[in-house]
DNA sequence: TATAAAATTCATCAAAAATGAATCTTTAAC
DNA sequence: GTTAAAGATTCATTTTTGATGAATTTTATA
């Protein structure tokens, strides 16, 4: 049980651009990936899915760049994950159609990995971009 | 983020044994294996693992199977799926002799995805086989 | 018009999970 | 003691899907 390191990279590309706001010139793909030292071209992939997920925004051309669509203590680890992981099934529940199984009564195993999902995201539900990164828009100015 | 069909058929096994107390004659693999259509090899492992991790006794030979070490309403599923899922990385922590990242100050994501897996697991902690399985040793006759 | 930026397309590559045939070992029943 | 039924082991593949990156195109500004 773990993320990808797509969700991994969606997760530290909106970090960095909450980390940047304020600066003058916009964060671009360049940097960040030359700062994690992951493929621009790779990298790009994220960030256009996280466009189409009206997390960012982006510019083109020269000068042009990076930035959050909202302030960085209005975007949820727990909405980000569920974009950007694709397959959250615990178990292959069987086909009806084939199951043979000799368990008496219906199974429980379902719902409970279903719970304990849903608990999984509610803790990243109470986190923030600005919990993660010292120095955002959250007004607290960092030591 | 997704289990292992690994854990699946750890799980699907101990729950068949939990259903199956009290029998005459102890579950076997091959029964198993019929009843979710898998490969009776391939689960031959999974038995092999849960016995080498002390849920399991298997006896060989003619009227040999499998049985629970512990009563069903001692097993959680919590400590089943630590042992059965190999990999709980959430996110790959950069090398710090690599780590160029101009994030400022520490970074908190490893530390919240771990609290996230931690309530997940803590969810299946409070849950045994007995919760899963109707007819059980727990002594509650079923309807 | 040159440059710097995002966006797209295409082709692999790599890693890990999943699978199963074939064979060996053990043991109870006959 | 033989035989049949059970678990255990070994070996080789197959499948899946995630991960990667080169090459090119599009867009916009200085």
């Amino acid at each position: 049980m773990k993320l990808t390191s797509w969700t991994d990279y969606s997760l530290r590309v909106l970090m960095y651009c909450a980390a940047s706001q304020g600066r003058a010139q916009p964060v671009t793909i360049t940097e960040i990936a030359q700062a994690h030292q992951i493929s621009r071209s790779h990298l790009t992939k994220v960030v256009v899915e996280l466009s189409n997920q009206g997390l960012l925004a982006t510019t083109r051309g020269r000068g042009g760049g990076l930035r959050l669509l909202k302030p960085a203590k209005d975007i949820a680890l727990g909405d980000v994950v569920r974009q950007t992981e694709t397959d959250f099934t615990m178990v292959e529940c069987f086909d009806p159609a084939h199951n043979d199984c000799r368990l008496i009564g219906h199974c429980r195993l379902k719902g409970v990995l279903n719970q304990a999902l849903q608990s999984y995201l509610q803790v990243l539900d109470r986190v923030t971009l600005a919990d993660l990164v010292p120095n955002t828009d959250s007004g607290v100015p960092q030591p």
